[in-house]
DNA sequence: ATGTCTTTGTGAACGCGTGCACAAAGATGG
DNA sequence: CCATCTTTGTGCACGCGTTCACAAAGACAT
């Protein structure tokens, strides 16, 4: 029923596990800062520092894409840099749609990261009529009556979405229908899409509740939880005819970026 | 050496693994908007398929809350909503600061996310005294040489780091000093903290890296790369004395966000 | 009170990812 | 050419996470 398989499809992509596809960029950017300093060689204990892993897994991640160090001296940086990139599709040209022109959707434009490693961004689009033809990073914003002409005139296979919750499905709907098969998505929905099409979720709002957990639990290690456990709402118990429910409804209010 | 363990510590915190907590926010938006139609009772195949996970592995996440469900009927929406914002600790207050006021930081203050989980923003903070005074989402920008006095005046335990990646590791290991143990990064930098100290990294770049490699695997599926394998760089091979290194230096410069 | 029916909670099996530890490879020095 | 020393590449074991499948629990009807 095409569930929107987000993150990790578990799917081992040629013999190189989903892992190790996604520490690649990491360890790209620690050998490119080695590059210009203009180290020659780099050893797995060196790069795995940099890039912050286990140098056990380093060599293991590398042994899936070839044999390109040399024992006794290590990994040739120039040489490694262009293995990884040419592994992750950087030898190529991506041209990227960003969807949703708010305050992400410019961050995003404005981006360094994106067009040095490939990314071009062939369009910002935003539903906005009074945005259209502003400009935004150099590029003017097009309305999104154009998305489909765009997507398709511009081969484009790769789709950022930074609009409101209530947006996303629509338009990932229409950047899918038109011929994007990668999309990423910041908007904190779940993305349904069909077969084939790969779904990748940043969720700021996600990171920062994970982090107040480990922080409650930091702080619970010594007072042991006196605070909130006084008078938590009556477990939910039956009481013929339905559920008794504790509070009332209406807390916590769904919230979208931008 | 304390090397920056970033990412899933993989510490089982209080009997909770750290997949399950990873996904319990993604049940508490799903049940927030449940919630604000009224629905009473939910099963975990429905819930489970608004989140966008399998219902088994949803039942179990549950389990290591408790038993809060009832056989036959499903679980109380209110009750899982208040059962999981307590433990995910967002029935508290979180101050939190953002350092480095670029257009990502400027679209993280105004992120309504925040305010409506809990996490409530003490302080903008950037190092350009230019910005200092200046309103983002409402709030001053403050000078980075306030930095530690804000974070002791308000408790915060939370940063956000939004700066240059050349700056980052600065930030950080003031924040820390101060009093910070958690941090969420979105500098493309390996910080190192020490133990005790929880960082979660968000890296805009790496997950389009990511997309690149399968959208690549995609297309070279039906056409058996013929494009990119032509004269690949020559494998480096030792000729005494060093090693041969095919490119030269300057590929792919490093950036930052910002 | 009893039976049926729905849905939870979980035991067990499996697969992936991680890290240890070591053998093989090759550089370097004499 | 041989010995030594460094560093890679990987076999292996372990633990976490996922999924299946089912027994137990409880609602609901009679």
């Amino acid at each position: 029923m095409a569930t929107g398989r987000t993150h990790r499809p578990a799917t081992r992509s040629r013999g190189i596990p989903e892992a190790t596809v996604a520490r690649l960029p990491l360890y790209l950017r620690a050998l490119t800062a080695l590059s210009e300093r203009s180290v020659p060689t780099v050893s797995s204990e060196e790069l795995a520092a940099a890039a912050g892993v286990n140098s056990a897994k380093l060599r293991k991640d590398f042994s899936y894409l070839g044999s390109y160090g040399t024992r006794g001296v290590g990994y040739d940086v120039e040489y490694l840099v262009y293995q990884i990139s040419r592994e992750l599709g950087l030898t190529q040209d991506w041209p990227v749609v960003i969807v949703g022109m708010g305050n992400l959707g410019a961050a995003l434009a404005n981006y360094g990261g994106f067009a040095s490693r490939g990314f071009r961004i062939a369009a910002l689009i935003d539903a906005d009529a009074h945005l259209a033809g502003r400009l935004i990073a150099g590029l003017p914003v097009r309305h999104a009556d154009e998305l489909e002409d765009i997507v398709e005139d511009n081969q484009v296979s790769i789709g950022v979405i930074t609009t409101p919750a209530g947006a996303a499905q629509e338009v990932c709907d229409r950047l899918v229908a038109a011929g994007v098969t990668s999309i990423l998505n910041f908007a904190p929905t779940v993305l349904t899409v069909p077969d084939g099409v790969d779904v990748r979720k940043v969720d700021l709002s996600i990171e920062l509740q994970i982090l107040a957990f480990h922080e409650q639990r930091k702080a619970g290690e010594e007072l042991s939880e006196a605070v909130d456990s006084v008078t938590p709402p009556v477990a939910a118990k039956t009481v013929r005819g339905g559920i008794k429910r504790p509070g009332s409804d209406g807390d916590l209010p769904a919230v979208m970026p931008a």
